[in-house]
DNA sequence: TTGTATGCGTTATCAT
DNA sequence: ATGATAACGCATACAA
């Protein structure tokens, strides 16, 4: 099924075929029907390699994800999915699992497919290896920022969203805040417990204990550093944890040390991660990472680029809580 | 970058540039040395577009998903990946979003892009509607079979992982075995049930209650259901979950009830989705479902359909028993 | 063994 | 408004 058989059948000219297809002007408006109607008939989809090979340009997108589960990158390529508009781009998806090789493996392989843009996802928000400024595509890190201040980089506000989640348990009324972080190696945990922390000082108020609680990013760790807690803070009336996965297990913990969620403890937690802020009684109050409009951002970014403007620097993307029942009584 | 300017700079004709590069013989050695050196030297990457209009053959595939998630389809991209070799191929992903009319508009995109082959994924086990057999390239669906017997489908072998699950436990010497099944509309909790009940019966054995308990897949479902099950059949020693989301919530219940897993009552799962299953005390004993297997089959099927084996039916995918602390002391 | 010439399906330029 | 024709970059049949 090739335009040439479109035009044979419509009884006209390759050329016209091809000016009636592409919406362009100086054909009759008669005549861009019949041809419509044709192609519309033999189910004609032009051959985008023939195409890509004249225009240079693909209408493809190269993701290269790191994160194991895809629990960052689908959203993300969902996101930009949506921003490409109606279908207009499809989207190679290539997991590179961490693995510099394998990484670069996928790019020489995206480059050779001639893709219009890249969007590399990390698995942290910690800075990452630049790919390079001499890519022939323009380039935007999404979670993960590029170490280089040249590159664009879309990255979660965590900041704010410590912010948001103690903004919140102030606003309820709690006052003795503990902080039971993730690892204190990672960037993320870093930034959520600054947000948490210049609000507090903001409003004169202080961690209970004076300090967060760093560990690490599992049920495990809150499970044994909320009975720590609870001992040297006894009066303690919140609770922000890490992650949704931390929050679980400080759940579980309190559970055991016979404290009530939300009445005696409230939780807030961060990730969203629906199974499990959604699995537990009560239900987690969690900050959203918005991974979907961050691939949407990403992907409206990279079709700047494409389009000449070229952008620098670490953009943000807002966090969003959503309330649930481990803070609020009935929600 | 051409093969234009690598030829050139090689100082022969663009066609014995192109055997060279392509492996062909008829080329004298000194010469594709000399090619090859270049090209290397100028980072040469053929256009894949030219390649794949004159060839017939794009190298990608396309992969159309419909767990929002991404569980299933990372891996089985991942194992795809694998299968096709060292980088042969990309992998086109579109999230269907179990539409059936985004998935028609992916499948005319893909097909536009002159896909080598297509990959369906489900987000259940139940049969699907079938694309149809009219379609240009070869098709595999994995996880959720197409309702066509010309098709060829890959899915996991639920029935013999519930019969796992049980030979496990019956091994460990446990008899009074109760069976916390997930919702009974859905084929994958029918058929775990019913792997559970062969064996049982081959045993001489029957579930302690005598029939499975139907819910949902939710903890709270598990949460709920133990304390129905402790109550019918207080001498139960072991507890098949239809998945580990289910068993999080049974785990729960027994604590709640006074009862020690594995001492008391032993626990085996289903999915090993590691979050869920590593992230208890004591942690999931589960049937994996080999996503990344699946994948790398589902490939294998595809490319051999491609260069003509066209196979047909339902292909099981064996299924892999995790074992952890929930059902032995000190795993 | 090497080079010349042709075609893959499309878009774009230029006559008509 | 329409149509002939030349690219795009590569692979191959065929001639040298």
């Amino acid at each position: 099924m090739t335009l040439r058989d479109v035009a044979q059948l419509a009884g006209v000219s390759l050329s016209t075929a091809s000016k009636a297809l592409n919406g362009r002007t100086d054909v009759h408006p008669e005549t861009r029907r019949r041809v419509l109607d044709t192609a519309e008939r033999l189910s004609f989809k032009a051959n985008s390699s023939a195409r890509a090979l004249h225009t240079g340009r693909t209408g493809t997108l190269g993701l290269i994800t790191n994160d194991l589960e895809g629990r960052f990158s689908i959203p993300i390529l969902m996101g930009a999915e949506d921003a490409a508009g109606a279908g207009e781009m499809s989207i190679f998806l290539c997991d590179a699992r961490e693995d510099a090789i394998r990484e670069s493996y996928h790019l020489r392989a995206l480059l050779s497919r001639q893709v219009d843009g890249l969007i590399i996802v990390g698995s942290r928000t910690d800075p990452r290896p630049s790919l390079g400024h001499e890519l022939p595509v323009p380039v935007v890190y999404a979670y993960a920022p590029s170490d280089s201040p040249e590159d664009l980089s879309v990255v979660p506000d965590n900041v704010a969203g410590g912010r948001a989640a103690v903004e919140h348990l102030v606003s309820l009324g709690r006052r003795r805040i503990a902080h039971i972080a993730g690892d204190r190696s990672w960037v993320a945990a870093r930034d959520r417990v600054d947000g948490v922390h210049d609000y507090l000082t903001e409003q004169g108020l202080e961690l209970a204990g004076g300090r967060p609680h760093y560990g690490t990013w599992s049920e495990g760790w809150g499970r044994g550093a909320v009975r720590a807690v609870i001992e040297a803070t006894p009066d303690v009336d919140a609770i922000v944890c890490g992650s949704d996965q931390i929050a679980r297990g400080v759940l579980e913990g309190l559970k055991g040390l016979g404290r009530r969620v939300p009445e005696d403890v409230a939780l807030v937690s961060f990730d969203n991660w629906e199974p499990f802020a959604r699995g537990s009684v009560p239900q987690l109050t969690s900050v959203d990472m918005n991974f979907e409009a961050m691939g949407r951002r990403a992907a409206q970014k990279l079709f700047a680029a494409m389009s000449g403007k070229v952008e620098q620097g670490v953009l943000t993307q807002p966090c969003r809580l959503v309330v649930r029942g481990s803070s609020i009584q009935g929600a």
